[in-house]
DNA sequence: TAATACTGTAATAATAAACTTTACAGTTCA
DNA sequence: TGAACTGTAAAGTTTATTATTACAGTATTA
C-alpha cells in the first residue's frame, strides 16, 4: 500500500483547519513532509469526489466543501487504497489443489477482512482527527 | 507489505493436506509459484513457533505439529505481517500543528484497525480454509 | 496586457521494497 | 561417500513508490 491513503488524511485535516482560506498544495506538501505534485495528485482524487474545492491561479488553492463530520476515514480508505488488503498472489501450479484454488478462498477472505475494517474505520472522521490533532498539542 | 503472510497460509494449508509425510520446500514452492529459498524463510517462522516441524536430509522436509482448529489466521499474520496495517508516514513538518502530531494520531488509529482486523482473522483457522479449499473444488 | 502565482497532469528519474538467485554450511539417509 | 534435504546469508533483479522536471491552463494584479 502506498501513503495516499495517510496524505488524505493528512491534507484534509489540514484544509480542515483551515477552513477560512484557501491552502497550496505547497503550504500542505510542506506540513506533510512531500513533494507538491503528490499533494496535487491526491487532492485530485478528493476534489473529484466532492470533499474539496480547489481554485487556479494567484491566491488559489484548496479548500474544505464537505462537513467535517461526513467525511470518514473509509470514505478516504475507497477512494484512495481500496482493494490494498488484497494479496497480489503469484500465478501458482493449477495442477496443484491448492495452488489452484488458494487465489478464490483467499481473494473471498480478504474481501471480508476489508469490509470489516470499513467498519472501523467508519468511526472516525474528519472532524475526531481533528479533534485528536488538537488533543495532542 | 509483502506476501509472507499468504504464503504462511498457503505452506500451512498445503501441509494440512499432507498429514501423513514430510513435504519439501520444493514441492511447496511449485505449488505456489514462488522461489524455494523464500518458503523455507516463512516456514522457517512458522517452525519457530511451534506450528510446524522439520527434518533435514534426505527424506526430510516439513510438517504440520499442531492441530488444524489451532491455527488461525490472526495467529500467522502476527507472527508475519504485524505492524504492516500502520502508515509508513515521511518525517513530517513539526512546526505545523497538524505535521507534528498527525503521526502519533494516525498510529493509534491504525493499531486500533489492525487490532480489529484480529478479531476478523480470529474466525478463520487452517482448518477452515482447507475446508473452503476442498469446496472450490 | 504582461508578469506572477497558482492548479493539473504527463513523463522521466531516483529510491526503496520485494523477490529471486546463488552459494554454501549443516544434517540425514542409503 | 554421495545424494537429498534444511538453514541462512549475500548479491542481483524486478517492481512499486516517490520525487523531479516540464509545461499547459487559469486567475489575479499591477
Amino acid at each position: 500500500m502506498n501513503s495516499d491513503f495517510t496524505l488524505a488524511i493528512h491534507s484534509l485535516t489540514y484544509l480542515a483547519l483551515q477552513p477560512d482560506r484557501m491552502s497550496t498544495s505547497d503550504a500542505i506538501s510542506e506540513s506533510a513532509g512531500v513533494h507538491p505534485v503528490r499533494i496535487r495528485k491526491v487532492l485530485s482524487l478528493l476534489k473529484k469526489h466532492g470533499f474539496i474545492v480547489s481554485k487556479e491561479g494567484t491566491g488559489g488553492g484548496f479548500i474544505f466543501a464537505a462537513e467535517l463530520e461526513n467525511v470518514n476515514l473509509w470514505d478516504i480508505y475507497k477512494l484512495t487504497s481500496e482493494g490494498a488488503l488484497q494479496p497480489k498472489c503469484p500465478d501458482s501450479n493449477e495442477r496443484c489443489l491448492v495452488g489452484a484454488n488458494m487465489h478464490k478462498v483467499l481473494f473471498a477472505i480478504f474481501l471480508g477482512a476489508e469490509e470489516h475494517l470499513g467498519e472501523f474505520l467508519k468511526n472516525y472522521s474528519i472532524k475526531e482527527v481533528v479533534d485528536l490533532i488538537k488533543h495532542e498539542k
